[in-house]
DNA sequence: TCGCCCTCCTC
DNA sequence: CCATGTGAGGGCGA
């Protein structure tokens, strides 16, 4: 039987969901940014809705050059605010899990899923399914949403990309291959301005071109891993299963400095409370760490990083402020200018459980 | 296996 | 023109 996989994303999520919190702001051109506190309007531009598209702004815009675009058009200028959209994500993700046989979220905005075994395969029943879980999100949140279906996670997601905003794209199983012919593989999930290059150097631009390569000279080229996976994306036969409940396999978090510095102190200090917060991420979620990795990006935006691993997971938090510090030490010892912005990476997770709830044995649950 | 780098993804 | 933040995965040398 032909699997039935799912992709569904929410059309430009935050500005969105401005929106919805304001809906004056529906008929004005609308950015939500990150500001980095440098100055005034450092930042970029992580979310534009339709209107301000349509005046040229994107995400990973600078908010100044965003600015500029929309002088005197009305334009609404929104700080993020993550907690807000991760509260809707997740009451949607909770509306979608009751609706598909395997969920698989893979950002704050979109998910895979597979209804192979809900709808027997049948399409016109996947149809009706996606239909429905459109209509309850819009219902729930008066959010719009876009869904792609196919037989693999690469065409879905080929497919919701095409059907944004607001739209449905199917590709039935029997027209993957003419569906592909034509498609830039810039399109492609995985393809990205570096690859594309050495593929448009072998002559490869299309799908269909890369589907008729040699799979041996692809793999030359980008590895044996890599290598399949490009002969997979371009002849839709990719077998990569939607899997529910993944687990993180790592948390960092990166803060612009409000200067650049090569000091550790100081650098230490500013990252201090993302420390904190990298922390927090892991007791929520049940975690020690067996890797930290200091991240420093330089003033020319080159990326170092320095890490060490211990031989046992690892919970505490002085720890990971101690070894964050000392390899921020040892990172700027090595670079050859300021750091810009500094992170901290926490790795090699594993679950805190038997040892530290060892009363758990002594005392049984219930 | 570790440490480091690269590429890509999303907004 | 100014350039955020988070996470996954893979290659490669030691």
């Amino acid at each position: 039987m032909a699997r039935v996989v799912g992709h569904i994303d929410l059309d430009y999520f935050y500005a969105q969901v401005e929106e919805v919190e304001e809906p004056s702001l529906k008929s004005r051109p609308v950015i939500v940014c990150v500001f980095s506190g440098r100055t005034d309007d450092s930042g970029v531009v992580s979310t534009a809705n339709y209107k301000a598209r349509e005046l040229g702004v994107h995400s990973g815009m600078p908010i100044a050059l965003a600015k500029k675009k929309l002088g005197g058009k009305d334009a609404a200028v929104i700080k993020m605010e993550h907690e807000k959209y991760e509260a809707v994500s997740g009451r949607i993700m909770e509306e979608l899990e009751d609706r598909v046989d395997v969920l698989e979220p893979t950002g704050i905005d979109e998910a895979f899923f597979d209804i192979t075994a809900s709808t027997g395969g049948d399409y016109s029943k996947a149809v009706e399914a996606a239909e429905s879980i459109k209509r309850a999100i819009f219902e729930r949140e008066r959010l719009t949403s876009s869904v792609g279906l196919g037989r693999s996670k690469i065409i879905a997601k080929l497919g919701s990309d095409m059907a944004k905003p607001d739209g449905l794209k199917v590709i039935v199983p029997e027209e993957t291959e003419a569906f592909l012919a034509s498609i830039p593989v810039t399109k492609l999930y995985g393809i990205g301005p570096k690859t594309s290059a050495t593929l448009s150097s072998m002559g490869i631009r299309t799908a269909g071109e890369l589907a008729g390569a040699q799979p041996a000279d692809l793999e030359r080229a980008f590895g044996r891993k890599f290598g399949a996976y490009l002969v997979a994306a371009a002849t839709g036969t990719d077998a990569d299963p939607v899997v529910a409940g993944l687990e993180p396999t790592q948390f960092s978090r990166i803060i612009t400095l409000r200067r650049d510095t090569r000091e550790p102190l100081e650098a230490f200090d500013q990252l201090s409370k993302g420390i904190e917060r990298v922390h927090q991420k892991l007791i929520d979620s049940g975690k020690a760490f067996r890797t930290v990795t200091a991240i420093g990006i330089l003033a020319d935006l080159s990326i170092k990083t320095k890490s060490r691993s211990f031989e046992a997971p690892v919970d505490d938090v002085a720890v990971l402020r101690d070894v964050t510090l000392s390899l921020f030490e040892d990172l700027s010892r090595s670079v050859a200018r300021d750091f810009r912005r500094v992170g901290v990476r926490v790795s090699g997770l594993s679950a805190v459980d038997s040892q530290s709830s060892l009363t758990q044995f002594l005392r049984p649950a219930r």
